[in-house]
DNA sequence: CGAGCACTTGATCGCTTTCAATAGCTGTGG
DNA sequence: CCACAGCTATTGAAAGCGATCAAGTGCTCG
């Protein structure tokens, strides 16, 4: 199931993440330790990385690609609740048991640590666990903010939020000027977005028609997004629309 | 508008929170040097602890009572993102102002921190980060519960939910065995739980009728809650039928 | 006793879901 | 090369659930 491949990378200086995932304050006596228990891992898109339950023996970095986590009841209803892009972190300190399915929506590689040396690493390692806490309180910020979305907004608004979300994530990442239109490539299935914003997929279709229609956002094919105006997508969001980012 | 009333603790060791709040593992000497920077305070239900944006020079120890987190977006539309009943953390280190409004559900006595030497006890003692890290992601594990209840669950299931989280957590807090029957305040207005739920007022006041109706459960006056058979009532929130508390 | 508040209940409306049909794309095999 | 399966996405029509608008109940407090 998991095609162990070893990338190109090995070395943490070489590695695109290193300055904003897990490892981001890490001297180079510490990044030697993170070295010995970790190895990369690459997963291909619409694979599935983890089944909720499954023994979890390691926590890792997304390097690139994106992943999700889900959670499923027993009749099948199915919520995205978290969307992994490069620099952030999966799996939980102390726990053995995954909590939720994670699934790799593109191709993904991932950068695994051994968890039991890595709980050590946390205990004797404050830079360590200094920055995963800041991440840990990030996700929860962002969650927070989704528990918004999930409750009080409207379709259109929902589809509004979770691109004006992932266009300002594509931008941190790429430190791209955000001047201007703006354009990215939506690395999720219509399923997947309706599994992100509690609606169905056609309800996803038609709003993301709706959108189209009036020229807030330009489709490229099905999956890649233009934004004109990133002020009007933030408006139709129902978002504060001076574009200040929180944090 | 802060009643600054001094309970009467003031001692540590006295403390009904001791060994589950963010200060659970700490030492002797460490809760002396905690005891420096605390005072508590106490806020009559109803009031408004915190607003979003305010400054925000502690972070705090929910003692006694519920408080809540809440986002509103301009038009009025209110989501509650967090429910904090004793033990619980509020705030967060190296932030500057507060993200979400922070109210009195009930009467509350809250444990406050000043926030700049908290930070320096973060770094310090190792116990206290350690607790924090376990904490935040038990609540990230909340935040994405409440995301599944949010995005996927009827109206009827999301009262189920909220019920079944509430009643698990006080019988955590009371320690008490849950066999047969259950019964606790709901502290919460019908207002506050659609401000949880994603539901209008109105729905939460219908569907709480209907679970009545049903005898999933009885009413006590409008808010003493009375669970008869909390396998029905988990049944009725869409979860595994098995009371397995995850964690 | 009346005002104010929390809550309940009823009737109607509308948004999202559901059910269904169709289009477009990719890869496979005759 | 084309036909066809399989998948993703779009679009339409109808149904249903929760929201909205509105009225009324019961309680507390002045």
């Amino acid at each position: 199931m998991t095609r162990t491949l070893a990338p190109d990378l090995k070395d943490c200086n070489d590695c695109p993440i290193r300055h904003r995932a897990v490892c981001a304050r890490c001297e180079t006596d510490e990044l030697r330790k993170l070295e010995e228990i970790k190895n990369y891992r690459s997963f291909s898109a619409g694979q599935t990385i983890m089944w909720a339950g499954d023994r979890m023996d390691f926590v890792a970095s997304v390097v690139s690609g994106v992943a999700t986590l889900t959670q499923t009841m027993e009749d099948g209803r199915r919520q995205m609740v978290g969307l992994l892009l490069p620099s952030d972190f999966v799996g939980r300190p102390q726990r053995e048991t995954a909590s939720y399915t994670v699934t790799a929506a593109s191709d993904v590689v991932m950068c695994c640590f051994r968890r039991k040396p890595f709980e050590q690493l946390i205990a004797s390692t404050p830079h360590i666990a200094h920055r995963l806490l800041e991440m840990t309180l990030d996700e929860l910020d962002a969650a927070r903010e989704w528990m918004l979305v999930l409750g009080r907004k409207t379709a259109r608004e929902k589809i509004a939020s979770l691109l004006a979300i992932i266009a300002r994530r594509i931008a941190e990442l790429d430190e791209a000027a955000d001047t201007g239109a703006i354009s990215f490539d939506l690395m999720l299935t219509r399923e997947a977005m309706s599994d992100y914003l509690g609606l169905t997929l056609e309800t996803v279709s038609r709003q993301m028609s709706a959108l189209k229609k009036d020229g807030i956002i330009v489709l490229d094919g099905k999956r890649h997004i233009i934004v004109p105006d990133m002020s009007r997508l933030l408006e139709e969001a129902g978002d504060d629309s001076d574009g200040g980012l929180p944090v």
